[in-house]
DNA sequence: TTTTATTTGAAATGAACGTTCCAAAAGTAA
DNA sequence: TTACTTTTGGAACGTTCATTTCAAATAAAA
């Protein structure tokens, strides 16, 4: 039997990637992407310098998987708030209450990764614009989604199209977004919501 | 006569502080504070380090020396629009329509100094954070009593507390600006704000 | 003109930055 | 065990950071 190549597996890497990206990114959130070193990121995940480079290449590198992540994780959380939902309009405000919980229960002042990104870093780097770009049409895909399901089952009025209503959408969770860096009362942060609610309906 | 002290008047400073505090200020709102070094503004406003950590002791007391001038300005240019306006509606309208022009008139889209600063260090620093706190305040207590207007006046609705719809339209305002970093069409701004005074009115 | 107080220019400071390097350690297959 | 390939630890890289230092320049008052 002729084999070109003999492979013999080398080492393999010990430390979780899944953990390592979750600490990092909570690390980003708090600190935002450049008063982050990277001596901060070898502190917080326990790997050495050369195995965060040997896995994620740069810094920002590094960054941009927990913007992906980050991105996926809360995917996952809208999915389970989407099947629950009988209406359009319950499924935006589902959305919305799972921001609140975050907010006001946890008490997470640190505002939203991709938020917080696109004010410190959009329009500067290319990779990074294009996530945000990519992030911000997914977003109103799915709220013009859910407002057409809305206007279709009568939970959402018709004064306006999907795509004005996903855009307004859209822009109040980022507003929402950023008022919980200051505001963790619960009351006032769910009269924001209810009020969005209120135009929709 | 007697005179206990003999003073001398120094050289004084030439340059123009308003200017540096603009030029500095454009730096910071394009790149934020923690990518904005010292050679940058050193660059930026003509100035000499030593003229610089003179005037303004540190780069983080230059850096709130610049937001206290950018809220006047947009104060002035706030209460500019108040007098022209009619009804309370109006005047909210009104302030959301200066930005508007900034975002898709003059295509600035660096966001807001002040939203950009929230999402950047809010509670990490006590000087910033209080800033943002008595700028919170003061953009509220404003909207509340605009609000109260419109609902003296007849433009807006009486289905929740001027302190209620006061935050709705904080918080709009800054998903507004947020959303202006990556949309600049004038039409689809425009769209966000006719939804925000339909939800009023 | 001399005195005085301050600004200014330019270099220097030491710490921190992101990244690289390389020998040692380690795991797998032969 | 040996051969091989990758990870790992830790030091080192050159650069940039915010800030300091200090002598020279400057302007107003005496």
């Amino acid at each position: 039997m002729e084999r070109s190549f003999q492979i013999k597996m080398p080492k393999e890497t010990t430390f979780d990637k899944d953990f390592v990206l979750k600490q990092a990114t909570n690390l980003f959130r708090e600190k935002g992407y450049n008063a982050t070193s990277m001596q901060d990121l070898v502190e917080v995940t326990g790997l050495n310098r050369s195995s965060i480079y040997n896995t994620f290449e740069s810094k920002k590198n590094l960054f941009l998987e927990c913007l992906k992540s980050y991105e996926t994780l809360y995917d996952r959380e809208v999915l389970k708030k989407l099947v629950q939902s009988n209406t359009g309009l319950q499924a935006i405000k589902a959305i919305f209450d799972m921001y609140l919980f975050e907010m006001a229960v946890v008490k997470d002042s640190r505002g939203c990764l991709i938020v917080n990104c696109k004010s410190e870093m959009a329009n500067h780097d290319a990779a990074i614009t294009n996530f945000l770009s990519s992030n911000q049409q997914k977003a109103l895909e799915l709220f013009e989604d859910l407002v057409s399901q809305g206007q279709k089952d009568g939970s959402i009025n018709q004064y306006k199209s999907p795509k004005e209503y996903a855009l307004f959408v859209y822009s109040s969770l980022q507003g929402f977004r950023m008022t919980g860096i200051l505001v963790s009362d619960k009351l006032q942060l769910q009269s924001i919501i209810t009020t969005v609610m209120q135009t929709l309906a």
